[in-house]
DNA sequence: GTGAAAGCGCTAACAG
DNA sequence: CTGTTAGCGCTTTCAC
């Protein structure tokens, strides 16, 4: 027994598969009779419409595809979080998929998204793809007229509506900060030096420091990659200059860096102040709990749902929209008090 | 301009709709001037297949639904990962959804995926469905013949494929673990009580007291509902009785009642010792390092991927079958060694 | 070599 | 009141 369908349950009582269509949503062109014992025919076999024949005769799936980069970092489980409550709410069903930084799944995913099995897509650009710089992908999307909203990760290459979040502000405002607490040699350790994220928070730091009159110095940006010894490198940083404040670009690396200041017997924050990156779970049950960047991540998703949503329902033209989200620096006890 | 579809590119040519079909597809019925040119064109305009379409054509969507209760829950996330990662090896993607913990949510979606557009499903349960022991959805998916492979949170009622956790062991090791390490005034903290897994660890716990001759005491069972104060409860927990060890059954809770113990003085593991749920990455950046339990979430996630693709794609009989996964305790520095 | 026709499951306009 | 028809986009026989 396979699934019932309409023209089965037509069938079973001799009628026209039309008849059946019509009982089922009540019209009132169908005898009472008829149509009674259809409909608890159909909810006796637990009827359910195809929805696959419904998308391809109304050339909409409310569905809507999520690629995120990595969902084991809390920042983007927090935007598909709030992307998911959102779509929702408005009736979409998300279809997420996972581009593990990976250029050549993004395309593959965005390749298999495109095809009409959703009505748009949300989307932050894989590491990879940042990295080669490479978004055809996305320009054939765009072309397709597939509604497409970018967030954090994105690209000026492609036109469509973006949310980005306020990184350079967020760079600039986090390195003011630890300047009025008296930090002013302060180092950045970077897990994400190739993405536009890690670039515009360096930016800001610079900014900061330029305009409080201290030198940018290339070496206290600490890159860092993705087999490297995070401990070898800090060590090195920390014997060849003095340093009083770091500033970890993503939450794993500041609680990392934490601990191994204190393994070195270096007092957080009074001998040097952390500042992380995404406000998760970590940061808090630390101990000094620490000083961290909040990016907002569901507040992201749910306005990248909604305006991924109003843009695929609204008819007729609407210009394209980039959403700069502000960051939130929540202070804790791994950086001194504003003095 | 709407998307292209074989019909546009037909009535470009001026040639029928199967010939432009077979053309794409390097069919050899036909000459190879009309293929390389409308080959040519298609790739110009970046035409896609419309999968909807195609999905409808033959049935599958080769795509599965995964439902889980809560993203926010690492072992979620990292089940979700291994689903993920397995079923995109195999050639599907996921449709993901949450239930939040909502029955309600969880009947819609279930009807939702139910309805055609994907294959098959995985799902653990929302505590509201456990608690409520409604399972009526799942039976009418299973009617319909939608292949399910329930995982985790799991019930007796529906005949499909599982795969559990074994937390009755997972209670009982732990238990004989901190008896071992000289601790037999064992508290558990549990925010999950109306689920199965709650219920099975705390069954674990008893027979572990009761072989070593210990009496199980239902006060030493706390449970923490949403919206209470975890802080109190402990409070009163020790102000009543003397305990050396506390069980919590999540990584929050573990991470929580360490704090709270170190607030109120207590050193962890020498007067309590702690061991938590689920080996996130709470657990090991705080100190002391809390011993966990880890449940292997990505690898459960993988065998449900797994298992779930091999019912859809092998036709006849295959018996149902329930996969026991093993826990592997953590040690760390919040219980003592065992001498 | 190319095209017409049927059909996947459904809806809606139009006949009867 | 009920049925026929066309069509969503595609593939696949089967004719020509």
């Amino acid at each position: 027994m396979k699934k019932l369908t309409l023209k089965d349950i037509a069938s079973h009582f001799g009628v026209s598969i039309s008849t059946v269509s019509k009982s089922l949503k009540d019209s009132s062109e169908i005898s009472r009779e008829v149509k009674v014992k259809i409909q608890e025919y159909a909810k006796e076999h637990h009827y359910k419409p195809n929805r696959v024949a419904l998308n391809l005769l109304n050339k909409t799936t409310k569905a809507i595809g999520v690629i995120v980069p990595n969902i084991l970092n809390y920042f983007f489980t927090q935007v598909f979080y709030g992307i998911e409550q959102s779509a929702n709410a408005r009736g979409y069903t998300i279809i997420s998929c996972i581009s593990d930084e990976s250029y050549k799944k993004e395309l593959q995913t965005v390749e298999l998204l495109g095809s009409g099995i959703v009505d748009g897509i949300i989307l932050s650009l894989s590491e990879e793809t940042q990295a080669r710089d490479n978004t055809e992908h996305l320009q054939n999307l765009i072309e397709n007229h597939v509604p497409m909203v970018l967030f954090d990760r994105v690209t000026e290459k492609i036109s469509c509506d973006k949310i980005v979040v306020d990184d350079f502000e967020a760079g600039y405002n986090t390195t003011k900060h630890l300047l009025k607490t008296g930090c002013n040699k302060i180092a950045i350790i970077s897990t994400i030096y190739n993405s536009s994220v890690g670039k515009l928070r360096v930016e800001g730091y610079k900014k900061a420091l330029r305009e409080s009159g201290f030198n940018y110095d290339g070496k206290n940006v600490v890159e860092v990659g993705k087999n490297e010894d995070l401990q070898l490198l800090i060590s090195l940083l920390l014997d060849n200059r003095e340093i009083d404040a770091i500033i970890a670009l993503d939450e794993m690396t500041a609680v990392d860096t934490l601990n191994i200041l204190k393994l070195k017997g270096i007092t957080v924050p009074d001998e040097i102040s952390i500042v992380g990156f995404t406000n998760g779970r970590l940061s808090k049950y630390v101990s000094p709990a620490l000083t961290m960047v909040s990016q907002h991540g569901k507040y992201i998703g749910e306005l990248a749902a909604n305006i991924l949503v109003d843009r695929i329902e609204y008819e007729g033209e609407m210009p394209f929209t980039t959403k700069l989200v502000k960051t939130t620096l929540i202070e804790r006890d791994s950086t001194k008090k504003d003095q």
